[in-house]
DNA sequence: CATCCATTTCAGAAATTTCTGAAACTTCAG
DNA sequence: CTGAAGTTTCAGAAATTTCTGAAATGGATG
C-alpha cells in the first residue's frame, strides 16, 4: 500500500465495516480508496493501493457497479476503465438507500404480499394477521420513502434541519388515513 | 418442522434474507418463528420447529437478545425461558433502526471524527475534505434520527401519512407558522 | 450436599464466502 | 490476420462463518 496514514486508516475501517454493510472487505476497501481519491482510478492503481489480486479488484468493481456506487470514466488515448464516486454526497446516500431497499426490503414485501393472498387456516389466523400488519407497515414506510425521494436535495435538507419542529407540525395534522393501531 | 405452510414459507424467507440483514440464517428463522407465534416459545419448541441443534438455537436467541429483538418471559412453575417479539410493530421498527445505527453507523462516525482531528498533509487536503463532508452528513442524519425517535409513534405516523405534503411545507420554511393555507 | 433440569460454552466439523492465478475473452492498432 | 493491452471468468485454495455434540455451568429443590 502506498496510501497516506489518513487514507489507510479510512480504508481499513471501511474494510472492517464492509461485512456489516452487506458488502465484503475488499469491496469496502475499494470503495474507500475511490471515495477519497482526488481523481478517477483504474483497476491497476487500486491493485497497487490495496495489494490485492487483479481479479479480486475486478470482481469488487463489478459489485460496486451493481450497487451504482461508482461511475465509469475514460481518459483520452487510454483504454483502461477509470472509476470515481459521485462528488455529491447526497447522491451517494440516495443510492445507498435505494439499493439497500431493493436488496433488503423489496423481496420481503413481495413475499409478504404473496403469503397474505392465501386464506389462512384457523390455526394461522394470528400469523396471517401479523403478516398483514408487517406488510402494511412496510408499505407505509416505502411509500413515504418514494415520496421523499422525489424531493430535491435542497428540500430534503430543509426538512432535515427542521428536525423536531416537524413533530410540532404533525400535531394538528393526524387526520389523514390513520393506520391500524393495536389494541382495538 | 411441524409448521404450517404459511409459517414455513415465512420462516424460510427470513432465513434467506437473514444474511442480507446482518444476521444469519438461523437467527432469521428463529426470529420468524417467534414473530408469528401466537404465544411465547421456549428454546426446545424452537428446536422442534426448526430442526436445528439446541446449542445453535441457544446462540441464536442470545444474538436476538443482543439486538433487543426478543423479550424474555416466564411461566408459573416452569423454569424454562420463553421468548416473544413485541406486539407493537413500530416498537420493532424502532429497535431495528436503533440497533443497525449502533452497528453500522456509530462506529464509522467515531472513526471519521477521529480522522478529522489530525491536520492533513497537503496531499490529503481533498481526502480530509471528503471525510469532513461525510461526517457532517452523517451527523445531520443521526441528529434528525434522534429527534424523530423522540416523537411518539402517533406523531410519527402522522408525518408518514403526510408524505409529499411535507415537501411543500419545507418550501417556505424559514419560520414555523403552523398552518398556512396551501396553494394560494 | 446431590440431583434434576435448563442454559451456555467451546473445540472441531461443515458450510459458505472470499480470494487468487491462470486461462479466456475483448478490443483496438498495425 | 496478429499482437498488445485490458478485462472477465472460473476452479480450486484460503479464510471466515455457522453449526453441532459433548461437556461445563447455573440454580432451584429436597
Amino acid at each position: 500500500m502506498h496510501l497516506s496514514q489518513l487514507r489507510q486508516d479510512f480504508v481499513l475501517h471501511f474494510g472492517e465495516m464492509g461485512s456489516r454493510w452487506g458488502i465484503n472487505r475488499t469491496v469496502g476497501q475499494i470503495y474507500a480508496v475511490l471515495f477519497l481519491s482526488d481523481e478517477p482510478l483504474c483497476a491497476d492503481e487500486i491493485v497497487e493501493a490495496l495489494g490485492l489480486s487483479r481479479s479480486n479488484i475486478s470482481m469488487g468493481l463489478k459489485e460496486l457497479q451493481s450497487w451504482n456506487l461508482v461511475r465509469l470514466r475514460h481518459k483520452p488515448d487510454d483504454r483502461r476503465d477509470y472509476f470515481t464516486t459521485p462528488e455529491d454526497m447526497w447522491e451517494i446516500v440516495r443510492t445507498l438507500i435505494a439499493e439497500r431497499k431493493k436488496r433488503e426490503i423489496d423481496p420481503t414485501l413481495t413475499k409478504l404480499r404473496e403469503l397474505e393472498m392465501a386464506k389462512p387456516s384457523a390455526d394461522d389466523a394470528h400469523a396471517h394477521e401479523r403478516i398483514a400488519e408487517l406488510r402494511a407497515l412496510i408499505e407505509a414506510m416505502t411509500n413515504f420513502y418514494d415520496e421523499m425521494n422525489q424531493l430535491e436535495t435542497e428540500r430534503l435538507l430543509a426538512l432535515l434541519n427542521m428536525g423536531s419542529k416537524l413533530g410540532k407540525f404533525a400535531q394538528g395534522a393526524g387526520k389523514i388515513l390513520p393506520l391500524r393501531r393495536k389494541k382495538g
